[in-house]
RNA sequence: GCGGGUGUGGUGGAAUUGGUAGACAUACCAGACUUAGGAUCUGGCGCCGCGAGGCAUGGGGGUUCGAGUCCCUCCACCCGUACCA
């Protein structure tokens, strides 16, 4: 008989006692303090559960077991990020439906999370592609539509509240987040209204919203692509071109939150340096809009937002981003050539390509020139793509003294450098940013410090009406439609007007969840529309209205999920009333620091948004974050002798004698650094049955190095692999 | 490019304010015990050197009586960069 620890006998009945006895289930108990520890959810890869996961589930685990133990009622689910690219790509290739690999998937998973023996509460599943889930996702899109941002209550209303402003104050003195571009009206011009027209004016207000935007536009496949999609301008499957195209889009008017997003970061416990990206993806800014008259057109002003205009004397041209909508009205006839040419290039470049080669410059000249307002000098106007059309107005004031990209255009373009402060060194040879010293050149703020001069500018611009201080940020709305299949069907239908225009409406609460609908492919349709579109002749609103062939974006589901946790089978509302007063918010949320910018923002946005309503008890969903570090890798090594006729490897010891190239080696053929090298010949087709191996002692040994655990450095281990010949405790 | 982060033995990591660098653990080496070992115990273990000693916290420079820690500068790697999850 031997003694030692029988672990596949012991784990495998504790795991069922565990289940049996439903040892991990949480319950609202108001006579226990309570505590929730969550991780964040996995998407349910092909690949099965990577050793990355356990990473953060162990250290979560750890805590809900301490928990509970210290009398607390723990709540520690799981569940599953279900919604995503890879199944449907992977539907693409093979026709078989996303549902059913998703739910493959999802099994391998949950075998493979149970084997690990982790305290999760089963019974609380959820997962983002299940209709019963994301119905409620559905359910809050459609509350985002119905509100509007009112900023002098400084939160999320109803749209009715807007209603009543309307009817009895207009818009003019409206403060409203919402298109800058928004027609303000009277009380009287809004009840003299039909209700069509009425209905259009209040999409501009609601926070999801239908807006243009650049997507990644992919004509031979017929899709829009993620950057990640994209690598040099070309499409990473296919090698198609790429260009950048404008859209009607869902948006969401985060925007809106963007200072209580700022504010919101002084009461978590998250790292600083979380916090911190937080802040610079948000990024504030305090600055002021100015108008500039253009020379020949007397009905026309461009808006540039600054945060220095106390340089406006020191502008010596103006930069406009390619895609501005007046580009084609201010191209003058002998630089068209030009300018076509500069924006076809552009076309093909990528945001991230456009922001972050600041070495080379680019830009074409229009041919039309501006007026400073402040000296009334002529400003020519240029075209240049390190201006984003998304961001501020799109046409930025240059001045070469003060900044260093304006430094480079301007001597690019052989344009003057004008000095503005008599502080500014050396500006002949690059700028200086300086906000010391007194203004010289500068009209009416000549001889003032910085602060003085900014004050009385802007006073100034806002008694002539051509400018105002104003408060900008980075961070833009965010994009809420997918030309995908695999993600939730947008609960709204589109209606024409008498005049034929198409209005969007949401379909009924009764009506939801809205079922993606059965299609024959998962392309795009050969017109372009996404994949839905395959469903329009029997996809129809009370049979005759076009649905929103548009999905929602991977981060709907997963930016409220944690409440689904707290009351996962509720059929009436996303979680009681009861549920999500006693469970509150997350105590404690561990994941990767990746979602920094992207899941973690969103999932705030929407909490807010859902506090405003008084749907959710806190402000913020989760006190405390940690995020778990990356496994690293032992890799291992062969050595290939580079210029042999023969393919040759030599063992690791003998390797210095020969010119050799060392290639990554799957470490699951390598035991002990031994390679297994029949193993090798057959997994690797690149290696030919008769390739020769010097061996040392009879054995070829392998190089080894740490690294990143990764697929393509061939060191991935798997977990199932370890628990069956270790156990889960190890 | 920009924003955030990380760099200390084979590995994970210690080192309170600037005051003995490498605690603790693991791996490895040698030995003991044992029917057996994926158990336990003992010793060794940053690098060079027989030794005395010298060198060493990504590289270079600086401040200081004294620097892993402070300053400058450079490098490498990781995360994000808005439709991957």
């Amino acid at each position: 008989m031997r003694s030692e620890y029988q672990f596949r006998d012991i784990e495998k009945a504790w795991q069922g006692f565990w289940e049996q006895n439903q040892t991990f289930k949480a319950q609202v108990n108001p006579n226990k303090p309570k505590y929730y520890v969550l991780d964040m959810f996995p998407y349910p890869s092909g690949a099965g559960l990577h050793v990355g996961h356990p990473l953060g589930y162990i250290a979560s685990d750890i805590m809900a077991r301490y928990k509970r133990l210290q009398g607390f009622e723990v709540l520690h689910p799981m569940g599953f990020d279900s919604f995503g690219l890879p199944a449907e790509q992977y539907a693409i290739q093979t026709g078989q439906h996303p549902a059913i690999t998703t739910e493959q998937n999802i099994t391998r998973y949950i075998e493979q999370l149970k084997n690990m023996g982790f305290s999760f509460d089963w019974s609380r599943e959820v997962r983002t592609s299940d209709p019963s889930y994301y119905k409620w996702t559905q359910w809050i899109f459609m509350q985002l539509f119905n509100s509007w941002y009112n900023q002098d209550s400084d939160k999320a209303e109803s749209i009715e509240t807007l209603k009543h402003i309307l009817a009895v104050k207009g818009s003019v003195g409206l403060k409203a987040v919402c298109e800058d571009d928004v027609e303000r009206i009277s009380a009287e011009a809004w009840n003299a209204m039909g209700e069509e027209e009425q209905y259009a004016y209040l999409l501009n207000f609601r926070l999801a919203y239908l807006d243009d935007s650049v997507v990644n536009w992919c004509p031979q496949l017929g899709t829009v692509l993620a950057n990640d999609e994209v690598k040099d301008g070309l499409s990473e499957r296919g090698g198609y071109p790429v260009e950048q195209k404008k859209m009607r889009q869902w948006s969401m008017r985060i925007t809106a939150y963007a200072d209580r997003l700022l504010r919101g970061l002084e009461e978590v416990d998250w790292s600083d340096s979380l916090k911190e990206q937080q802040r610079n993806w948000i990024g504030k800014s305090i600055g002021t809009d100015v108008e500039f008259a253009i020379e020949g057109i007397a009905d026309k002003k461009i808006k540039v937002f600054t945060t220095r205009v106390d340089t406006i004397y020191g502008v010596s041209f103006m930069v406009l981003a390619p895609e501005h909508e007046w580009v084609a009205e201010l191209t003058k006839p002998a630089q068209q050539v030009d300018v076509d040419a500069y924006i076809t290039w552009t076309k093909s470049r990528s945001e991230l390509d456009r922001v972050s080669e600041v070495k080379t410059v680019s830009g074409v000249f229009t041919g039309s020139y501006v007026i400073n307002p402040l000296n009334n000098e002529r400003v020519p106007l240029f075209l240049a793509d390190y201006v984003l059309a998304g961001y501020g107005t799109g046409a930025v004031m240059g001045v070469p003294s003060g900044d260093q990209r304006d430094w480079n255009f301007a001597k690019h373009f052989d344009l003057p450098i004008p000095a503005i402060l008599d502080a500014q060194k050396d500006i002949e040879k690059q700028a200086d940013n300086t906000k010391e010293g007194k203004y010289i050149n500068s009209g009416i703020i000549n001889g003032m410090g910085y602060k003085e001069a900014t004050d009385t500018l802007i006073q100034w611009l806002e008694e002539k009406g051509i400018g105002k201080g104003k408060v900008q940020y980075r961070m833009r709305n965010a994009v809420f439609s997918r030309q995908r299949y695999w993600g939730e069907p947008v609960p709204v239908y589109f209606k024409p007007t008498a005049t034929g225009q198409l209005l969007p409406y949401l379909i009924q609460e009764s009506e939801l969840p809205l079922e993606l609908p059965k299609i024959d492919k998962y392309l795009p349709t050969e017109t372009g529309e996404p994949p839905l579109g395959r469903a329009a002749d029997s996809w129809k609103y009370q049979g005759q209205y076009d649905y929103e062939w548009s999905t929602m974006p991977g981060w709907a589901g997963s930016s409220w999920y944690w409440y689904r946790y707290m009351d996962a089978q509720n059929d009436a509302a996303f979680a009681s009333a009861e549920a999500v007063n006693y469970w509150k918010a997350v105590d404690l949320y561990i994941g990767g620091s990746e979602h920094a910018t992207g899941h973690l923002l969103y999932s705030r946005f929407w909490n807010k948004f859902l506090k405003d309503l008084g749907y959710v008890a806190e402000e913020e969903f989760a006190k405390k974050l940690i995020n778990q570090g990356m496994i690293q890798g032992r890799s291992n090594f062969v050595y290939r002798v580079k210029n042999t006729d023969q393919v040759t490897f030599v063992s690791h010891g003998l390797k210095d004698q020969y010119d050799v190239a060392a290639l990554h080696v799957d470490v699951n053929i390598v035991e002990n650094d031994i390679l297994d090298v029949e193993e090798f010949k057959r997994s690797r087709n690149d290696v030919p049955a008769d390739a020769q191996f010097i061996l040392e002692d009879g054995k070829y040994i392998c190089g080894w190095e740490v690294e990143k655990m990764s697929k393509s450095k061939f060191n991935v281990v798997n977990p199932d692999d370890l628990i069956a010949k270790y156990g889960a405790d190890t």
